[in-house]
DNA sequence: CTTCCAGTACTGCCATACAAGCAGGTGTCG
DNA sequence: CGACACCTGCTTGTATGGCAGTACTGGAAG
């Protein structure tokens, strides 16, 4: 596996990357298709491929799926929850409580916590789908450095819905589950103010045309 | 535009597809990279790719997402209707009314109601996420002819939500909607028990390695 | 000095050729 | 007759060459 971590607006050249990864150019160009997809790179053909800017209306919709999902998965815990994940999250918090933690690792932290929840029931299989969609909103999230003193009201969140999830209390964990999602989505707002120059102005999303199509 | 439909579980070869479709395998293999990304064909390599058979949970996440995202949907709409989109809900709806319409048409219809629904709401753009996670399970209901007698009741359902979404009544639409889709799903459960060779049996979703990423 | 035009150098796209690896049939040996 | 080993044909993965189209740059004309 290899990654290459890049600023939005880079201008990306098939070639260029394929000299660089020491690779010819069809993988890195299988690669592009499927960022592609996902919104994080946009391709135009004849003219070039480039780090796409983080949009603020996909930022928008992936919160809004999000949130949907989420909500809608604490509707649907069990009487009886799996103890297996239930430690995994207890640990999750622990670990998310020491205090020098660099961004990356309680970005990977958070984004465990929430997957958890999402297996506690029975849904952990629409985190990727999720995923997929957050790469925006993820993007703009990692640009900022929340500072230490946001970071702690986001891990006093956490502890708050999953104390909600172990007492049963199901409309109590939702309204946790939205101020959290929320304040993360404020986060990022803040981040936008901050550093526009990372963001898209108004739709620049580019259809993406594909020619041959198999349909199963 | 080449669409091509074939039944779950044919062996896809990549150079047969090539020729039949008069085209190199570039393009062929790229188009089954975006599919497999969608779980609809397995790629197993130096062995072959495969129509992967309609995977049940597979088809319950999409279930749950579709309606995670649809409900909460409803909760966002704003006091006033853009008039275009109702009246383009109302067209469809009448369309939907004309006696004998094959599937794939009344499929198309459904569709396009469900989206202009979410566009009510101003999440139409989240139509193309929960799309590209509802393969199998649309898969799933272009299998199975659903009888004239529960077409006309998903008619009836359609009809249901938007008079409740005209009214204002968010509570009422999103109880129609839950009914609805709830249905829907019901629809598939029997299809899987009238052909269960169409699916698949528990657990055959097998990860996708990839050699070269890049992370914007 | 400005403007227009043509040439060049780049891009992504497609077709082709080569490499690596697995599956199954077949021949041979015990 | 059975089991094992090889070998052929297939698969996907990777590399490379050539094609069509766009953007930029340099020079010439007004």
């Amino acid at each position: 596996m290899l990654t290459l971590e890049l600023p939005p607006g880079t201008a990306l050249s098939e070639n260029e990357l394929a000299t660089a990864l020491q690779v010819s150019r069809t993988p890195v160009r299988e690669s592009l298709i499927l960022l592609a997809e996902e919104g994080l790179v946009q391709v135009f053909p004849q003219i070039g491929s480039f780090v796409s800017r983080v949009d603020p209306a996909q930022v928008a919709d992936a919160q809004f799926l999000r949130e949907a999902v989420e909500l809608a998965a604490l509707e649907d815990l069990p009487g009886e929850l799996d103890a297996g994940v239930v430690a995994r999250l207890r640990a999750n918090l622990d670990e998310q409580a020491v205090a020098d933690l660099d961004r990356e690792a309680f970005f990977a932290l958070d984004e465990a916590f929430h997957q958890g929840v999402l297996e506690l029931s029975g849904h952990g299989r629409t985190w990727s789908t999720v995923l997929s969609a957050k790469g925006h909103l993820d993007r703009a999230r990692r640009l900022g450095l929340s500072g230490t003193e946001t970071q702690a009201q986001r891990i006093a969140e956490h502890g708050e819905v999953l104390s909600a999830v172990l007492d049963g209390d199901v409309e109590r964990a939702r309204a946790a589950m939205r101020v959290h999602l929320r304040a993360v989505f404020d986060d990022v707002e803040r981040i936008q103010q901050r550093s526009p120059e990372l963001f898209a102005g108004p739709s620049t999303a580019g259809p993406v045309r594909r020619n041959v199509v198999i349909w199963a």
